[in-house]
DNA sequence: TCAATCACG
DNA sequence: ACGTACGTGATTGAG
């Protein structure tokens, strides 16, 4: 096994880093390209287990082989000066990583990649090129293979021979001869004018090279024929421009090429805050880190992209092309400012984490001091807020967590804005459902989170979310959402406290009860019944019962496992399960929701919007998307739930959303027959699976069937659905089977939407929201499984999430355009519930229904069924 | 801070 | 042979 010899075009590299990450920086000094290229070296010096590596530069300045090199780079548009900076930068950087770089006057980088590569080869090592360079392809051959940089920094194509052939349909030796034909805008080539990418291929394949179709030409008929003529001198110094030299007057020394001095450059990154580089080297070293094992898995297609990258600017830094800043002591300076703000100034970045700063895209700045964070609620410095509104107010506003700045706003009494131009939380959670925190300080990399920052990051996201497809989601979905549910939080949900306090009075006289029976039947009472740990120990070593599953620590005492011996000893088994059901309610739903409840007996549960991986929202303090439901003691804390004094409840859900999903997406005939129809589908499914007649499905049948419908929707394997069901793994295994042999549609999709998850390296959603999966690409065959469940499932929770989001924003909107007081005040994933005055009701449900319904137009109808109640428990 | 458990869609 | 249903948040005990 020959040693790897990586060979960077470092030129090329770091421009794709600079353009992959958003432009920051530290103390000053941009650093976004080093990150990315460092990262990126690291990486594959790691996962290719590199023992030789150099870095090559191009040198400015004329060269022997572009006769008209002014020319040749005019074409080109001028390195940005953040970047010119940093090039310098890792030129110094390097050595002191004990990184040998090579650069020639007069000559290009891959040049003397060319050269290295081939002295290499000569002495016994085997080349790995790095480039985002295609010329370089042509350097592909027996030995040396080539590392592709697509989209992105860590998203690489790794080459041989063969697959260039089968890439781009001819091989690296013909590299230049289609250059030659084809041309390159990019490195101003202008090849044969009228023969673009497809013409040369055909060309290559019929004629071999470049000058055998030049002799040829004379038999392409028509205006091809001609051109061929026409243009073969240029055609020919296309080529040769095209041409990588192999001869260039360095000489490699291998010994000084090998990497076994990172470690004394690391006091250099952390002075440069390139904190995770530096972590990167130490993980190297240690070698066998397990979650550096992960992260060192074959690099996943696109799938990585977003995440790494976002983890990238986790690391690096903040903006120096900072614009200069006017510090401002005093509030008729900061009106003054205002005042001179003219309309190109728009959109304003506005911070307020810390002291507030205000930037202008014309490039102004200014800060105001404080004392205090705004966002933090008890500071008030009321009159510089006061001050703050005209800005908000006198046109596009670019913020960070939008939501939390409407909830400052109205705390302080101050006028609230429509709309908001940007919101930079939410940009990052459309780029990237799954970053680890959507601070801003988080997504600038840990630096100065003003609004100089704040604007560098919301230029970025808007040539990102642009890229991806994602920017539609944002502005009429996300930022229009965020005051929806702002509205909600504020509005509350009522709840009667006193029926709580009732209910849980019942409920903990009955828990005494059962404590009493446990610890009677277990012959022990000296155990807490609330530790898992202490009551395995009574059941299973003391009481001797047999133990299901196991958990890290000791036996699982989980209600699966204790459903398991209520025959073998009912005496302990139902009183405990008892208590088990009773604490959950009675701790988190009567105590926390009394905990919670404010002066005017509401609770405002706040929902996250940049929460989940699919798009869903979430709901925390409390979680007002968990209230019990399912059993018929739980069922009853709803009641406790109540509109306003005098209103009415009204609860809307989409019926069977997912599953009306799955039809749309697969459109499979008999899926989407059955809706459209109307039919009962879980019945249907079990008329089909079980293959009888729809007037006899039975409940049971039915149930299983339904527990079918679900494991799709989730993914599906037969033992999943086996333990849900109660099946054997065998008989849920046929089920399966006998459903895709009905249902071949949908096994379609689900095969297609694991198979674009590979490709891609995301799942997306209707409206394009995505989700990366790099599981996809694990080695390890559980994580692999978890992908491709993902990878099915996303497409229909995500875009269900997508519905009743955007669905939300058209009910709110059209009640207000009603001048209704009717109000959303919560949403459970397919349910939306609203509180109005009686007289809106009839009114209120009709839009609400309409809105929901009309949403979008998909290939089976959306049915949404509404319901009105004095509580909660009435509208079910 | 993490694991176990259980409430919801 | 392995080890699995998808997505959340709150509470509790244990370290």
């Amino acid at each position: 096994m020959k040693d790897t010899f990586l060979l960077i075009d470092g030129n090329s590299l770091m421009h794709r880093a600079f353009h992959a990450l958003p432009l920051m920086g530290y103390g000053g000094v941009y650093t976004n390209a080093i990150h990315g290229f460092l990262t990126m070296l690291l990486k594959v010096a790691r996962e290719e287990d590199v023992r030789y590596c150099a870095v090559c530069f191009d040198e400015h300045g004329p060269t022997f082989r572009h006769v008209a090199y002014a020319d040749y780079k005019a074409g080109r548009t001028p390195t940005p000066p953040e970047l010119v900076s940093q090039f310098k930068l890792i030129r110094e950087l390097l050595p002191q990583l004990g990184i040998r770089q090579y650069s020639l006057q007069g000559y290009e980088a891959d040049d003397l990649l060319g050269t290295l590569s081939l002295q290499g080869e000569g002495m016994g090592v085997k080349p790995l090129l790095l480039t985002g360079d295609r010329d370089a392809l042509q350097l592909v051959d027996g030995v040396t293979e080539l590392m592709f940089t697509r989209k992105g920094i860590t998203d690489t194509i790794r080459f041989t021979p063969e697959t260039v052939r089968e890439t781009y349909g001819f091989g690296p030796e013909q590299v230049t001869d289609w250059k030659g034909m084809a041309g390159d805008s990019s490195d101003n080539i202008p090849g044969i004018p009228g023969v673009g990418d497809k013409t040369a291929v055909r060309l290559l394949q019929k004629y071999g090279t470049l000058e055998n179709t030049l002799a040829h030409a004379a038999e392409e008929k028509g205006k091809l024929g001609e051109k061929l003529q026409t243009y073969a001198d240029q055609a020919r110094s296309c080529k040769e421009l095209a041409r990588i030299h192999r001869d260039a007057p360095v000489e490699l020394r291998l010994e000084e090429c090998t990497l076994d001095r990172l470690k004394q450059g690391v006091p250099a990154l952390e002075k440069l805050q390139l904190r995770k580089v530096a972590a990167m080297i130490a993980g190297k070293e240690a070698g066998t880190d397990p979650a550096q094992a992960v992260s060192a898995a074959p690099a996943p297609a696109a799938s990585t992209v977003q995440t790494s990258e976002q983890e990238a600017a986790g690391d690096s830094l903040s903006p120096l092309p900072y614009p200069p800043l006017t510090e401002l002591s005093d509030l008729a300076a900061w009106e003054a400012f205002l005042h001179a703000l003219n309309p190109a100034d728009y959109p304003l970045a506005l911070c307020l984490e810390g002291d507030c700063t205000l930037a202008a895209a014309g490039g102004q700045c200014c800060r105001l001091t404080l004392g205090g964070d705004l966002l933090t609620p008890g500071v008030d410095p009321a009159e510089a807020l006061r001050a703050l509104a005209p800005a908000l107010l006198a046109g596009p506003v670019v913020v960070h967590d939008g939501k939390k700045l409407l909830h400052t706003l109205r705390r302080h009494g101050l006028p609230l804005p429509e709309s908001f131009h940007w919101d930079t939380m939410l940009g990052a959670y459309v780029l990237n459902p799954q970053e680890k925190s959507y601070t801003l300080e988080a997504l600038l990399g840990g630096l100065p989170a003003d609004a100089r920052g704040l604007m560098s990051l919301f230029r970025w996201q808007e040539e990102r979310t642009r890229r991806d497809g994602v920017e539609k989601l944002l502005k009429e979905v996300e930022l229009p959402l965020c005051h929806v549910l702002f509205r909600m939080e504020e509005a509350g949900f009522t709840v009667d406290g006193d029926a709580l306090r009732a209910l849980g009075q019942g409920y903990t006289a009955e828990i005494e009860a059962c404590r009493e029976q446990v610890y009677q039947a277990a012959g022990v009472r000296d155990f807490n019944l609330n530790s898992t740990q202490q009551l395995g120990e009574v059941l299973f070593d003391r009481l001797q019962l047999p133990h299901g599953k196991k958990t890290q620590k000791g036996y699982s005492t989980s209600a699966e496992v204790l459903e398991n011996l209520r025959d073998i000893a009912p005496e302990i088994i139902d009183p405990l399960l008892r208590y088990r059901q009773l604490t959950k309610l009675n701790g988190t739903y009567i105590e926390g929701l009394l905990r919670l409840m404010g002066p005017e007996g509401r609770i405002h549960s706040t929902f996250d919007q940049v929460a989940t991986a699919t798009g869903r929202i979430s709901s925390s303090e409390p979680n007002l998307q968990n209230i019990p439901v399912r059993t018929a003691q739980g069922r009853e804390i709803r009641r406790a739930f109540v509109p306003r004094k005098g209103w009415v409840l009204l609860d809307a859900d989409y019926s069977q959303i997912e599953l009306r999903l799955m039809a749309h997406f697969s459109g499979d005939k008999a899926l989407v027959e059955a809706f459209r129809t109307g039919q009962d589908v879980h019945a249907r499914t079990a008329s089909e699976i079980f293959d009888v007649p729809l007037s006899e499905v039975t409940p049971t049948l039915r149930s299983r069937a339904k527990a079918v419908n679900f494991g799709l929707i989730y993914g599906i394997s037969g033992f999943g659905l086996a333990r849900n069901t109660g099946v054997t793994q065998k008989e849920a295994k046929a089920f399966i089977a006998r459903y895709f042999d009905k249902y071949p549609g949908v096994k379609r999709f689900m095969d297609e939407a694991v198979q674009q998850g590979q490709e891609r390296g995301y799942a997306e959603t209707l409206l394009g929201r995505r989700r990366y999966l790099p599981e996809l690409t694990s080695s390890r065959n559980v994580v692999r499984e978890f992908g491709r469940r993902a990878a099915m499932n996303t497409p229909v929770q995500g875009t269900a999430a997508d519905i009743i989001k955007l669905a939300m924003v058209r009910v709110d909107e059209a009640l207000r355009r009603e001048n209704m007081q009717a109000t959303l005040i919560l949403q459970v994933h397919d349910e939306l519930l609203i509180e109005c005055p009686p007289e809106e009701a009839e009114r209120a449900a009709a839009l609400l229904r309409e809105c929901m319904e009309q949403v979008m137009t998909l290939s089976v109808p959306l049915a949404a069924e509404v319901h009105q109640g004095a509580n909660w428990y009435e509208t079910k």
